[in-house]
RNA sequence: UCCGGCGUGGCGCAGCGGUAGCGCAGCGGACUGUUAAUCCGUUGGUCGUAGGUUCGAAUCCUACCGCCGGAG
């Protein structure tokens, strides 16, 4: 429970502006970790994500022991090596694909028997087995094995559910190997009672972990029942514990979620919808295959210092997602990425200086403007007016 | 010049007697611990032109126009 370090070094309010301490190196927090499930950020070079500003990455268990196996991974020097990130990594436990690989699972009270999507071929996943995966990778935070409760789910289900997932995390804490530099994040649930998340939290209390995560949330409930339950969750927790939120969110999400306590998020927002042509600027979202941004000169975002925004115009990328070009994807991606660093900087400093409301709620103020349309095509012509 | 084939929304095609569909493009939406460079929705045509047959034609007949192939 020693083995990761956290400082708590400011609060605003119910924000904190913290530092964990891995054995790859530091994570300023409140963090955003990139999602780079198989061994890789879609679309992105270990050195461009690292160019962000992203202290941290997210890899996923579920994906790696399919392919191309742990063994395999740690055979070739670990999942830092294998993929060129030496800086910290957290990996999901594979709980999530729990829920989301309906139909091709079976749980039981021991843990979940599956079918591989990539080849129908039958696994199994328990809490000593998704430990053992992610020791064999060397992920610097373990992420407790758990169930996904879906939602809705009634107070009947949330707790079973919920409790189910108590008494893996206490097999997961058995079964993992601490080390310094290393850590194990025990996950709340509870859907979105107060008095399970509430047991939750205590459960976890009782166990010991060196960080809570909050799983269950953004699965449709909206925001603000998020919201809520974060407003009722982390306030029981211990002060010198990171918390992480985890699959969050949209960038009103995540601002929101600081104002709430929570120091860590992961989401694949920014990096799948970049690939589908969704960029995320400082007033609100755009989709550059729009045809109204096929003259426009500027970038994406004005005040953006990424790569993608200090070379290239929204015409230019709207072109290349026209044209089904891959470099398309991939300058959104980076734009994503790097605008979500700019917002965890922003958090973070504005924390420091004390006037997190104040910074806050201007980039919410900036999100809700929407964006700024282009001047008329030059191109365009002019109707004829007589008929 | 003759013979044959074809002319259906921007493009490529289906429909071959009962008043037109599909794919792509176009336009727009989704995406929250990634089974996803994915998924969903949607605007366009009266069927080369002119006649004729028929209760009714994109569908049958005639002529013309255009394109393609073959023959000469």
């Amino acid at each position: 429970m020693t083995g990761l370090a956290f400082e708590l070094l400011k609060t605003d309010g119910a924000a904190r502006r913290g530092c964990l301490h891995t054995a790859h190196g530091l994570v300023n927090t409140p963090a955003f970790m990139p999602v780079g499930t198989a061994g890789t950020v879609k679309g992105m070079l270990p050195e461009q994500v690292k160019a962000t500003g992203a202290e941290i990455l997210l890899g996923n268990t579920y994906h790696l022991m399919l392919r191309p196996s742990a063994e395999r991974v740690a055979q070739l020097g670990g999942l830092h090596k294998f993929m060129n990130w030496p800086g910290p990594i957290l990996t999901d436990s594979g709980g999530f694909q729990v829920m989301s690989l309906t139909g091709l699972r079976t749980l039981d009270a021991d843990g979940v028997t599956f079918r591989s999507h990539v080849d129908g071929s039958k696994h199994r996943l328990t809490p000593e087995r998704s430990m053992q995966i992610q020791h064999l990778l060397d992920s610097n935070i373990t992420m407790a094995f758990d169930e996904c409760t879906p939602f809705p789910a009634t107070h009947e289900q949330a707790a079973s559910s919920m409790r189910l997932s108590m008494r893996w995390a206490e097999r997961c804490k058995a079964a993992f190997t601490e080390r310094s530099g290393y850590g194990l994040f025990g996950i709340v649930q509870g859907g979105v009672y107060e008095d399970l998340r509430a047991e939750s939290v205590e459960a976890l209390n009782g166990i010991g972990f060196d960080g809570y995560a909050v799983g269950g949330l953004a699965v449709g409930e909206g925001q603000e029942e998020m919201f809520r339950v974060l407003d009722v969750t982390t306030p029981l927790m211990l002060k010198d514990r990171p918390r992480y939120l985890m699959g969050v969110g949209r960038p009103s999400d995540i601002i929101g979620s600081v104002r709430r306590g929570v120091d860590m998020f992961d989401c694949v927002m920014p990096t799948r919808s970049g690939r589908t042509g969704q960029a995320f600027v400082r007033r609100g979202q755009i989709n550059i295959r729009n045809a109204r941004h096929a003259h426009d000169e500027r970038p994406l975002d004005q005040e953006c210092h990424c790569p993608t925004c200090t070379h290239y115009s929204r015409g230019y990328l709207h072109h290349l997602f026209k044209a089904g070009e891959m470099l398309g994807p991939m300058l959104l991606t980076g734009h994503n990425v790097w605008f979500y660093q700019d917002l965890m900087a922003s958090l973070r400093s504005a924390i420091e200086e004390g006037r997190f409301e104040d910074v806050a709620t201007a980039w919410e103020a900036g999100l809700a403007q929407g964006d700024i349309p282009a001047t008329d095509d030059p191109l365009k012509t002019t109707a004829p007016v007589e008929v």
